[in-house]
DNA sequence: CTTTCTGCTAAGAAGGGGCTTAAAATATTA
DNA sequence: TAATATTTTAAGCCCCTTCTTAGCAGAAAG
């Protein structure tokens, strides 16, 4: 996943690039309007991020240019104050959402995600003791074998091990991977948990995947 | 923290309630904007999370009302298509931030605590002596090392470190802790409590969990 | 010192939650 | 359409959690 980042602040846009990098992202930055909209209008990237004060173009400009190319982008922008003008102005010129400065990145990241949501992610890698799952090839390891998976299982490993070491509340758990949002009272997670355990093979030692009895699941890394 | 739902979906509404519940907030819940906004003005909440289209006020005159006696107290609404003009009429009226349905919890969990971050801290982690208790993970360590609670065992430490160096009256416990809003005359308090400095491993020096004779307990820090 | 009260502790009963399995419903493939 | 695979529902079982109870110990009051 690419990202463009256009902030005319090193500190800001440093901080920015090497945050998103180490979240596996690649990231470009522009110090001024009009290098990025030149970099954005290349077409190379899944996701711009703007901050809304710049020397050159302005973010408005930005947005509106680069909407007329690629309707589908997600832009981001970063607002300087509290300022319901900017945000209005911004969310009507065509982006997608905003974020208010000083942020916190892990928010930013999870408004990040959210845009991206849609397309596809990139190669990740996730593991949890000798299991692997590949995101991208949809194919999960145990001890370099493969092991066949269906796609809800496939789902629910994936929620588990992307939130290891956190528990993982049911209600969560039935949002993220069953999508059902507003009311739950049915027994398939258990069904599946129980079809992953079998599957993976887990022995008695290999606790992996705790059940947190009145709370939900937790994939343990010893 | 308390926050107010007015949302006439009593699907979304219990579903809303019961997940930020599970987060340690205090919820209230109206069904209809009339309700909503006198519980609004009554002032006793921390954070507003409106649906935008409502029987009684719709969810711009609630805004637009209760922004004149409370200007910092956030709102949040829920809009139900992705029209930005929903969007941009709800910012400018005085809300704070919007989320559009169907949303994932985590994503509202997010935003919410954005909001409230500048009142309370970050992420809820509470200490007493060498025991740290974090709500959103449901775990607890002593020095470092994870103590196993139920469920109820961490509710009522839980409750016990949100009001340390108080003295809970068995009353408020038994409210808090159990829903129990009629008189009481049980000893559960006393077997959890006991099962709690058992799990906690607290020597005799260790008297973080002192009992009050006659009122109740309290977790104090030496 | 004795009596009375309150909290501590252990053991067991009651209840609920999770595990497992099988069968039904749904989706996918031939 | 039939055949197969996947997903979901439902039910019985077992074990953990929760709560009750009761005997005991120590504090407060007389």
């Amino acid at each position: 996943m690419r990202i463009l980042v256009v902030e005319d602040e090193p500190g800001i846009s440093s901080f920015l690039k090497q945050g998103l990098e180490e979240e596996a992202f690649a990231v470009d930055v522009a110090d001024n309007g009009k290098v990025g909209l030149e970099l954005a209008l290349s077409g190379s990237y899944d996701l711009l991020l703007l901050d809304w004060m710049l020397p050159g173009f302005s973010g408005i400009e930005i947005t509106r240019q680069f909407r007329k190319e690629f309707p589908s982008t997600p832009i981001l922008f970063l607002t300087a104050k509290d300022t319901v003008d900017e945000t209005i102005v911004g969310l009507q010129s065509g982006a997608n959402d905003y974020i208010k400065k000083p942020f916190h990145f892990e928010e930013l990241l999870e408004r990040i995600r959210v845009q991206l949501r849609s397309k596809v992610g990139e190669y990740e890698k996730f593991t949890l003791g000798p299991i692997e799952l590949y995101t991208d090839r949809h194919q999960v390891y145990k001890n370099g074998e493969e092991v066949q998976l269906t796609q809800k299982e496939f789902a629910l490993l994936e929620y588990l091990l992307r939130n290891k070491n956190k528990v993982c509340r049911r209600t969560r758990i039935i949002e993220s991977v069953w999508d059902i949002h507003f009311e739950y009272n049915t027994g398939v997670i258990d069904v599946f948990i129980n079809s992953l355990r079998k599957k993976l093979d887990l022995q008695k030692d290999e606790d992996y995947i705790l059940t947190v009895r009145g709370v939900g699941y937790m994939a343990k890394e010893k």
